[in-house]
RNA sequence: GCGACCGUAGCUCAGUCUGGUUAGAGUACCACGUUGACAUCGUGGGGGUCACUGGUUCGAACCCAGUCGGUCGCACCA
């Protein structure tokens, strides 16, 4: 970097070969040292199908940010990442390439051959989401990367199922759950979304058994189950009904006999007070059809159309049958009314589809015993959820919760380790089985396949080598911090917890720090189908990956959602050309420097900068360290631009200039280059390329800002009496630009300026009067406070300082007078606010000293200040 | 129904946990400007009853209670 370079700098030829040196040099790559204090994270693993959206590039630079960090810190720091088979997901993907591509579904492939596919797209598209974590800069040890489905993370998904169900933690079971019709699978819970839909109330009335004409009227929304009714239920203590339990209905249409029972469960309030009951079609009905031995009856195909046995209705979709089954209803005289009704609806979290209750046989893990300790790790604060608030929804959550159904009826995944025997055994086995070792017959492996977050469970130490006793385990194990999104507490967080816990009797994490989506401009989610998401390698394109770092870390606060705008990537964007002019200014000043042998004579400027340092290197660290990630940010964007660039630089450049005054130069030079490189390095986890880029060219050691020493911090460069000089005189500045502006004074022409400084700080002026010289383009004169005031000159006052700015001409009176009067206003209403505070006894009697102090010293200043005014105004009332 | 979060400048958001500067930033807006890093810039300026009501306190954007408005979780209302 010299003279001739651009004076805009362009990411683009930067970040790739620096992102090649990197690993290259194997920067990034940890090895076991247990010298050093280990800091480690697991990414979450993306869909090994996916790519790059806004929330991973949020969620990998909040990582990246700590990661490096840390490494800087000269912790053993370790980035595990790695990518997961996302079950569903995938299989979805690949059924409409083969669809699309070759009209096949995956049953005319066959399920060894599906699989084969689905192989092959992962060989062929897996790592465009890694090769797109790296355009980003993530700083992951890509050496050590991992594949949920690998030899690896499989033996552990086995070790686990089979020690949870030897342990009777994992248990098979007919039970109702789940199933999305289009996917043909059973959903764990969670995989359900409930949303609220506009839907009916069918009020049908059922004919009572041996009366004449009696009826007794149930209200369902989902009519098409009546054909799969096995009674009706009634509160025990509803008095309309009292009289009829214990007594049959005719099914309407079927004619088959229900027998009314009593169950605490039906809400006299809704409805009709009176339930029909489907305990093949309903989570509630199965349970209570359990409680009164009712029969189940399937009336609802996997695949959601009716039953064979449902007579007309056989073969039609549910919804079709809903329709005719209604119209029938209404002509046999059954149906009494319709209502409008609101209810929440299950859909698969995948696909949409509506999902249907429906009993089969499931593997389910016993959720209560793996809870309560994954409970006690948060509440005991051994596991901290930031922000805080997490905590509650976490507890919430596990409090409630309900068996995990694991098992899925897809191909890919991983397969269950059970094998079944025509003798009934049923082995369940870490290695694969052939005969059946009771009979000795043969055997067949269960068909299903794991649910995809039973192997993310174990992310946290599958990834290390478990089962295997391995070294990484013992250093990166529990791993120091999760990042993660709030939607996957559920589906991720918690469960590595409880697993983390029952498998290495230890936490996952320490801590789980938590940020929100990423949304549009208008507040919505980037989806899809809306059609509005942003492409994070468009912007990585156009403007660089440091830009949409800094872009995605500031303004945006753990935990909460943000919106992304293309004004803020561009202000952004401004901010990295502005590192990148600063820099260029210092190391085209740079000529005959030696950082080595060099004498310092520091100026008020240059102890002024170098405190401001030292409180930045402090308060960026803290923040860090407190994930104040943003906040961290926002302090070195302030710093870089509006004291080191706005002020320092421009303090510096008559010192560079000034060839003669050789150690004023090099002092200039050497706090230069030490503030710029210090300040880079700080912000070098944030935008990992310009910084290195700069880096490079200054004077440093070592290869790379990668494994640069973070920053010390230096007390004893805090100086606070150079900041209230500095300080004084930037106000002095201003106030000074402030009245050549509004008299319109042409920027380039110099103006005089005199100045009247209290004793207090008459010496800072005169020593650094060049600086008011050259930063407010005036000739400058300081002189004591005397009663003798320039004539025909503009005024301003800062505490200790009357700046008067004489004008060729006559000054304005009446503006001059608005001026200062508009001064004094403000003036007067602050020193009123002080005054009712001083007046207060409480306030007097009970606020800590050094506020009262701070308050008293105020109330001086600004009564200077208001003579000092109310004295310049009686003299222009006089002219 | 239960719970969480949000409401601060035209817009997007910090600041609230830990109460005490004349409440900040970015962006937009107005005026001037090519002074030897930067027009992706510089200088100056305008712009806010901190949603509302009440309470605690000497003192509240900040703590407490409630109200209104918005967002999102969780829940088996058939």
């Amino acid at each position: 970097m010299g003279n001739n370079i651009p004076t805009v700098y362009d990411p683009q030829s930067e970040e790739s070969k620096w992102y090649s040196f990197w690993e290259k040099q194997e920067l990034f790559h940890a090895e076991v040292d247990k010298a050093k204090t280990p800091f480690s994270i697991v990414i979450p693993p993306p869909n090994v199908t996916g790519q790059l959206h806004m929330g991973h590039a949020l969620d990998n630079t909040l990582q990246d940010i700590l990661i490096r960090t840390k490494r800087m810190q000269g912790f053993d720091t370790l980035w595990m990442p790695g990518c997961d088979h996302a079950g569903i997901a995938t299989q979805i993907k690949v059924e409409e390439v083969l669809a699309k591509e070759n009209g096949l579904s995956r049953y005319d492939l066959g399920r060894d051959k599906f699989i084969e596919k689905v192989w092959d797209w992962k060989h062929q598209y897996g790592n465009r989401i890694t090769n797109q974590l790296k355009r980003l800069g993530a700083s992951c040890d890509w050496q050590r990367e991992r594949f949920t489905m690998d030899e690896g993370c499989s033996q552990a998904v086995r070790e686990v199922f089979v020690s949870l169900y030897e342990k009777g933690l994992i248990y098979q079971g007919n039970r109702i759950t789940n199933w999305c019709t289009r996917c043909n699978t059973a959903l764990s819970d969670i995989e359900v979304e409930h949303e609220d839909t506009q839907g009916n109330l069918y009020h049908v009335r059922y004919p009572v058994e041996d009366s004449d004409g009696q009826f007794l009227t149930v209200a369902t929304t989902r009519p098409e189950t009546i054909l799969g009714d096995t009674a009706v239920a009634v509160n025990p203590d509803d008095d309309r009904y009292k009289n009829l339990v214990g007594k049959y209905l005719t099914l309407p249409l079927v004619g088959r006999r229900l027998p009314i029972i009593a169950d605490d469960y039906v809400d006299q309030a809704f409805g009709t007070g009176a339930v029909k009951v489907t305990p093949a079609h309903d989570p509630n009905d199965f349970e209570m059809g359990l409680r009164h031995q009712l029969p189940q009856i399937v009336v609802i195909n996997n695949d959601g159309t009716m039953a064979a046995d449902t007579g007309r209705y056989a073969g039609m979709d549910r919804y079709e049958c809903r329709k005719a089954l209604v119209e029938e209803l209404k002509e046999k005289g059954y149906l009494v009314k319709i209502e409008e009704h609101v209810h929440a609806v299950g859909h698969c979290q995948r696909c949409r589809t509506v999902v249907e209750p429906l009993v089969s046989k499931q593997w389910f893990v016993d959720m209560k015993p793996l809870a309560k300790p994954a409970i006690e790790a948060v509440e005991s604060g051994r596991i901290k959820f930031v922000p805080e608030r997490f905590t509650k929804i976490y507890l919430n959550w596990l409090d409630n919760i309900r068996d995990w159904c694991i098992s899925r009826q897809i191909w890919w995944g991983h397969r269950i380790p059970a094998w079944y025997c025509d003798c009934g055994e049923v082995i369940v086995s870490k290695t694969d089985v052939t005969c059946c070792p009771k009979c000795g017959g043969s055997v067949r492996q269960d068909p299903d396949v794991l649910d995809t977050w039973f192997s993310s469970a174990l992310w946290p130490f599958s990834t290390m080598g478990w089962p295997k006793d391995t070294a990484e385990l013992k250093q990166f194990y529990p791993t120091s911090v999760l990042v993660t999104g709030y939607d996957i507490i559920f589906f991720w967080v918690a469960r590595m917890i409880f697993m983390g816990l029952e498998f290495q009797q230890d936490i996952p994490f320490s801590h789980v720090f938590i940020h929100g989506l990423v949304r549009d401009s208008e507040g919505r989610k980037m989806s899809k189908s809306l059609g509005n998401g942003i492409d994070p390698l468009e912007v990585i394109e156009k403007y660089g990956a440091d830009t949409l770092r800094f872009t995605l870390i500031t303004g945006n606060t753990p935990g909460n959602d943000m919106r992304f705008y293309w004004e803020r990537v561009e202000s952004s964007r401004n901010f990295a050309n502005k590192i990148w002019n600063a820099s260029r200014f210092v190391l085209m000043n740079l000529e005959g420097f030696d950082s080595n042998t060099i004498a310092k004579k520091f100026t008020l400027a240059d102890r002024w900068i170098l405190s401001r340092y030292a409180k930045t290197v402090a308060e960026v660290t803290a923040n860090i360290n407190a994930f104040e990630l943003g906040e961290a940010a926002r302090k070195l964007y302030e710093f870089i631009w509006n004291e080191y660039c706005d002020w320092y630089i421009e303090t510096a450049k008559a010192r560079l200039y000034n060839k003669e005054d050789s150690l004023n130069r090099s002092t200039a030079q050497y706090v230069l280059c030490h503030v710029l490189r210090g300040t880079l390095e700080l912000l070098h986890p944030f935008m990992p390329f310009i910084t290195e880029t700069i880096w490079q060219h200054l004077p440093h050691e070592g290869e790379s800002i990668v494994r640069a020493t973070w920053p010390a911090e230096q007390p004893e460069l805090v100086d606070e009496s150079a900041e209230a000089e500095m300080t004084i005189l930037m106000e002095t500045i201003k106030a000074i630009r402030n009245m050549r502006a509004e008299v319109n004074v042409p920027p380039g022409r110099k103006s005089e300026v005199i100045l009247q400084v209290s004793d207090e700080w008459y010496s800072t002026f005169s020593a650094n009067i060049n600086y008011i010289k050259t930063l407010a383009t005036s000739e400058a004169e300081v002189g004591p406070i005397v009663a003798d005031k320039p004539e025909n000159a503009m005024t301003a006052v800062v505490s200790g300082v009357e700046i008067y700015l004489p004008l060729k001409g006559l000054i304005d009176v009446e503006k001059e007078t608005a001026r200062l009067k508009k001064e004094l206003a403000s003036l007067d209403k602050e020193l009123n606010r002080i005054f009712g505070k001083l007046a207060n006894a409480g306030f007097v009697a009970k606020a800590p000293a050094e506020v009262i102090e701070k308050e008293r010293a105020k109330e001086r200043e600004y009564k200077e200040k208001q003579l000092a005014i109310n004295e310049r105004l009686e003299y222009l009332a006089k002219l």
